[in-house]
DNA sequence: GTATTCTCTATCTCAAAAGTTGACAATGGG
DNA sequence: CCCATTGTCAACTTTTGAGATAGAGAATAC
């Protein structure tokens, strides 16, 4: 699962990707709008501005938009921002690889040949989407079929 | 990310997998071969034999086992018994969908929109390997690159 | 009956996630 | 120059859930 605060990147992202090219949105703007806690968007807008894919300016009329044009930013470069990897398990990671504790020896491991396959295949739908595409939502019946007993 | 529990379900299943038809195995043999703290893994059998796709037998001799053949029992499967969901959030599952907090509209929401085909995606490749898979290993090397600045 | 092995509920620990506080710095307008 | 506005940043608190353990109990084989 993603953490409430990449899921808070995402669609602080997605709403300045929509005002691109119309000046500094102040924070509240933002917050507000897509019911993000004003203070804790602060800290992300931060994180994201020290990476370079947002701007910022302070005072009067200041506020933030992306420091990269929306074709440029994919789906996949902001999830790794937030939280440095795609993958579902630490030693499948591409460009964040870490060993798993309390596992069998990595060359051993069949759990993690199996995970890099299912990074691939979410790296390439997720690099290939951008902040500009445009996304039509899905009416929300679609996923809320009964649960199934397995 | 995968929770470490549900990798040491994983690797249990795998080991149960390999000797499926050997009789009971004792749940030491799996806690010190795939190295799952013992007490911990008895929390994680129990839930699976609940589930029925593992079976055990108390006393002298007993141990688990596969309740269900090995080919009949997907990795999907297994994710899902384990984390409730192959979804990144939890409006996108399919099985097991709840609305996320501090969200905008469902009907709105694009970042469900993007991880509706990322979990189509992942289902797709998860459903179709089985526990009777043989699973080659991916030498450790690999996925060992250098962190990308973005 | 005794050693073995699974069963179940309760509980503990701890790190990370989520969110807040408050002092500070830049900017623009009067 | 002063003041309102808006972003910056580090420190801190709160909440949550994951991970792990404890311990009493029940089935089974010998």
């Amino acid at each position: 699962m993603l953490s409430q605060k990449t899921r808070y990147a995402i669609r602080a992202m997605q709403h300045l990707a929509d005002k691109y090219g119309q000046g500094p949105i102040p924070l509240t703007d933002i917050a507000e709008t897509q019911n993000i806690p004003a203070k804790f968007l602060t800290v992300i807008l931060s994180e994201l501005s020290r990476y370079g894919i947002v701007a910022s300016q302070r005072g009067k009329d200041g506020g933030y938009w992306l420091g990269v044009p929306p074709i440029d930013i994919t789906y996949g470069d902001l999830i790794r921002v937030m939280r440095g990897s795609l993958a579902l398990v630490p030693c499948a990671s591409r460009f964040a690889h870490e060993t798993c504790k309390n596992c069998v020896e990595e060359k051993d491991c069949r759990t993690r040949a199996l995970m890099l396959q299912v990074r691939d295949a979410t790296a390439n739908l997720l690099d290939g989407m951008r902040l500009s595409d445009r996304i039509d939502p899905v009416p929300a019946a679609e996923g809320l079929e009964a649960v199934e007993d397995l």
